[in-house]
DNA sequence: TCCTCATAATGAATTACATATTTATATGAT
DNA sequence: ATCATATAAATATGTAATTCATTATGAGGA
């Protein structure tokens, strides 16, 4: 859990941003002031400064020192940043905007993979439905299990940008879990559901697959408009 | 244009990575070697190290040295990452996973867009269309016309994650177009199209202002398969 | 087989100087 | 006297070099 002084400081300052206690368009506290409050030296300062800032939180120049950027370039889709922000104002706004992407991204996905899937994916996918059967009865965390599940369709699409998505859909799963408890209902289908959707995959019912998760991902939507 | 040492380093090394020079899983140099090829001192070599890995290209510890991650760790809705990947391969198929991705994404950015713009934000959609009529005069980049259209859109849409990828989508289509020519036909649908879309979103009719980018996105994902 | 120690890489701190930008100051002309 | 311009100073990041700490790895000996 201890990572070096480098990551530490990122995440600490990272967070910090986020939370919104270096408002955005100010300037941050300059190299010399962050090392003084920290404890750290400057070359741990610096480099924590640079991954901020290839993140997209910050940017810095010369004698104008650190400022934080408009949130328009934060990389949202690094995992990082996500937790960070579902972890300092966990929404159900945020969470709104979360699943439409899931609306957007996982019925396409699920397409795909019943196009594209190789038989070892389809395994893949069975093993995951198994695990989901597996939790039911409690054998198994019933979240690890459903994200699995996700993230094996997702990488069955055979497209590099929704597996890249896999990291961004675990964590924001996890985390809103955890601070918000209106994520239940949203993963929780029962298993018959799962089979369906394994089963119109390994068919190569592309149209099947994309709307079944496009149906209970729209529930989700609306479940959480409802409460907004 | 010439940036600073670290971001110079960052961007031949993040350029080398995913091109292939340092293959995937294996061993690159260490700091101590790097900061000789590039006549470098370390903290700028720590540094730039400590920018691709956060953007998921590379991880290092002590002893082990720095190690090429996986693709599925690399952030690819980094605009850094995808510049580089599209300019040192631009394939074909990586062309099609991407207009994958937008068929997923946008056609939902403008059904949020027709629910959700406020006055001001369509009338930047409107400022784009006059943009886009002036581009077809000569009066005005095409390309550059294009791309904020479908950027107000994005914006429009009210969803941080949807609002994001504007500069993904704005970096992809822009490398895309420059070395591969196959993305003629994608965005070049006539001024008319676009009028009918800024009507629906205006209206707020959603389902029209989806079906539209929805039907011109898929034409595009048919045209890059049949040529695959 | 297990333990120990050498070693090779990153981690961290410190110091020194370079460079870029802003701000303040001083100079000059009107 | 006032304003404009040029110059200097101050301050932040940029870069380099050096030193020591820490941590895995692997070789060699008990």
């Amino acid at each position: 859990m201890s990572k070096n002084l480098t990551q530490q400081l990122t995440h600490k300052l990272g967070e910090a941003i986020v939370k919104g206690d270096y408002p955005i368009g100010t300037r941050m506290p300059s190299e010399a002031v962050l090392c003084e409050q920290f404890e750290v030296s400057r070359s741990a300062t610096r480099e924590a400064v640079k991954m901020l800032s290839a993140k997209g939180l910050i940017s810095s120049r010369p004698k104008q020192g650190i400022t934080v950027n408009p949130e328009t370039l934060w990389n949202l889709y690094d995992s990082d940043v996500l937790v960070w922000i579902l972890k300092s104002k966990p929404s159900l706004q945020l969470l709104k905007e979360f699943t439409e992407v899931r609306f957007a991204i996982e019925p396409m996905a699920a397409k795909l993979a019943a196009e594209n899937a190789t038989p070892e994916q389809i395994k893949d996918i069975e093993q995951a439905l198994y695990r989901i059967s597996e939790a039911e009865e409690g054998l198994e965390d019933q979240l690890d299990a459903h994200i699995n599940f996700l993230n094996m369709i997702l990488v069955a699409s055979g497209n590099r940008f929704f597996i890249q998505l896999t990291q961004f859909v675990d964590a924001a799963l996890r985390v809103s879990i955890r601070y918000t408890n209106q994520v239940k209902g949203i993963s929780n289908t029962d298993v018959t559901f799962h089979v369906k959707v394994f089963n119109a995959i390994k068919d190569g019912d592309a149209n099947t697959a994309q709307s079944l998760i496009y149906e209970v991902l729209s529930d989700a939507v609306v479940l959480i408009e409802s409460r907004l």
